[in-house]
DNA sequence: CCATGCGGGTCAAAAATTGTCCCAAATGGA
DNA sequence: TCCATTTGGGACAATTTTTGACCCGCATGG
């Protein structure tokens, strides 16, 4: 504690006589990610996925080149033994450079959420802050999961997929651990199904875990006859004893395309004020249930059984979505943790400021 | 000793992964403490000063204009709250960005000396250097003044007097304390003097003092005649009881000039080697007395008898002479205290890598 | 009162950065 | 084994930024 405040110090007054390394720090830092994450990498490669031109970049990777960070070779480069070490050590202080403990605590108050945790970058234009998110997210979630009542509900999506390689890289192990899907299949992409990361993190984690063979938008018809099915009913019943739920959030127009709604289900979903999507539901700028996907799963009077729920999305396209899914949770009276990224959290502050967070 | 570590760690990845940063806050830092000293400054005496040239300074000027950390006006510029704040707080972190406490182990590791401090800069071409050199060979002081039996005999000179104006504004009072001046009265300038400055630190700190009322270069009549002299007998008798020596070291020429010694006597002592002066003793590059100024004050002999030895010296100039006083020292089997500046430290360093240390 | 030194403005020259090529070599999937 | 692809590095003109060298009106302090 004594070190943390005295880190603060030492920064503020580093920032303040030379402001001009924040924006230095910001995009080697962002650089020393990308290598961590995706190594060995090529520098136009990682100018693309940067979203940072090339020439800029070369000049960076020159300097870290020249520090022992980083190593070149015909495949790419990657970071040195030294350059791991460095990017690990340097997660508090850039925290503290980039001001992101005070982002997170000035969301958390305007939100009057229990944990807010933010992690640098914009997700939409380097998607290995992501995978930043997702180690954040898998940080507080071990420590939930030592409980050995605990059993985890997850929904589907990048984002919670990263979540679920976070928790696969970390390796420990939660024998007592029950993993399921909180939604059916939506989408084509098998790595982003409910089911598939309820598995995987369970796999890792040695835990067991079901599935949950299911569309996701589903007819009427099939509604009735698929919970009549033994396995889908015990599922769905072991769905209700969750105790932990991690669910990312949504685009409504994205979630309601990828869902296969037709252009005008899709105008009219938007026609009545819809941005955000959490687990099955649209909701509008006010927190308001627009619509509800027909679909299995985990269901919206089962939420305040949760001990923990844990949001995480980034991006400054996520902006309105999670500002939509923070009003529902508002509305339902429960405070969900939330994971987000330095864009995001930004502009989350930003509309706080200028209106009321609850009109 | 925690938070330090942490703090070394930090800046050690810092600097890695950002190394432009280190030409930048010496600069800022440079600056700061030239506000801190002479404020209010105009920019062009600022820029002459620190030996830079105006236009950047001026960019550097408006940064920390904008960062609220100087204030402007007709008379100049002047640090504001903030900025003393932070000026006075970035002192650790200045010294591990700069790597200063590594130089300051190198040179007390070759040189085998007890302690060495060494403060950011080059007194040369920077003066408020010569200021912060002070400060540290202050601070070093403080902690031996605190014994009751201390008798401090001091030299002349203008680091020492910087030594004395620091000890000033400290205010902090050694009612107990002797303060005796080290050597006789050398060149015009008063405030250089031995006595003046032994006058100055005794006054500021409520302590008693004696004045040495003879000529530096002293002839051999006046030598027999003055130290009949029962003021100046006594004077020289509490010098042998002295505790704590604290010098400055000089340029050999420099001295020899000041001496007021003739043109030849300059270049023969010039060609038998002589590269520093310490209170009256001309050394060689080796350590070795070449010539001893005939002089009343401190004697040879008296050396080993002091707990502490001070020596206060900076500036890539002194490198020569501060080797030559080192060496002689090494002589003698003393080690003292060295309060220097990072210039005159690497140079050090580099001839210590270069050569044996003790040939 | 007035001369000195103050901050700030201006602008051409110089230096650094950036955009956009190219290339030989190594890679890795077929 | 081969070959399409991607790698890092070189080169260089276009552009932006920084630097040097002025000038000006004005507050200040002797």
């Amino acid at each position: 504690m004594v070190a943390e405040r005295l880190l603060s110090d030492w920064v503020a007054a580093e920032v303040q006589l030379a402001p001009e390394i924040v924006p230095l720090l910001r995009r080697r830092y962002a650089i020393l990610r990308a290598l961590a994450v995706a190594a060995p990498v090529g520098r136009r490669a990682l100018a693309e996925r940067l979203s940072v031109p090339e020439r800029p970049l070369r000049a960076d990777l020159e300097v870290l080149r020249q520090q022992g960070i980083l190593s070149v070779s015909a495949a790419g480069m990657s970071l040195t033994e030294g350059g791991k070490r460095a990017y690990l050590g340097l997660q508090p202080l850039v925290e503290q450079l980039l001001g992101l403990d005070v982002l997170a605590q000035q969301v958390r108050i305007s939100f009057g959420l229990p944990m807010v945790q933010v992690v640098s970058g914009d997700a939409d234009l380097d998607p290995f802050v992501i995978e930043e998110m997702g180690q954040s997210a898998a940080g507080l979630l071990v420590s939930w999961l030592r409980d050995p009542q605990a059993v985890l509900v997850v929904t589907g999506g990048t984002t919670v997929a990263a979540v679920g390689r976070a928790l696969t890289a970390r390796g420990e192990r939660f024998p007592h651990l029950r993993v399921l899907p909180g939604r059916g299949g939506l989408g084509e992409r098998v790595e982003l199904q409910a089911s598939t990361i309820a598995a995987q993190i369970a796999t890792a984690a040695g835990a067991s875990y079901r599935m949950l063979h299911v569309p996701d938008p589903i007819s009427p018809q099939l509604y009735e006859e698929l919970q009549r099915d033994p396995l889908i009913a015990d599922t769905l019943a072991q769905i209700t004893t969750g105790t932990l739920l991690l669910h990312g959030i949504g685009d409504a127009r994205t979630m309601a395309e990828r869902r296969g709604l037709s252009a005008e289900q899709v105008r009219s979903l938007l026609a009545s004020g819809a941005q955000g999507e959490a687990f099955g539901f649209y909701l509008d700028a006010n927190g308001r249930i627009v619509r509800e996907t027909p679909a299995l799963g985990v269901r919206l009077e089962q939420l305040p059984r949760f001990q923990h729920i844990l949001a995480v999305a980034g991006g400054s396209a996520k902006v309105a979505p999670v500002l939509a899914v923070l009003r529902f949770y508002h509305r339902m009276q429960l405070a969900p943790t939330l994971v987000t990224d330095e864009a995001c959290a930004r502009g989350l502050i930003h509309i706080a400021k200028e209106e009321q967070p609850w009109q």
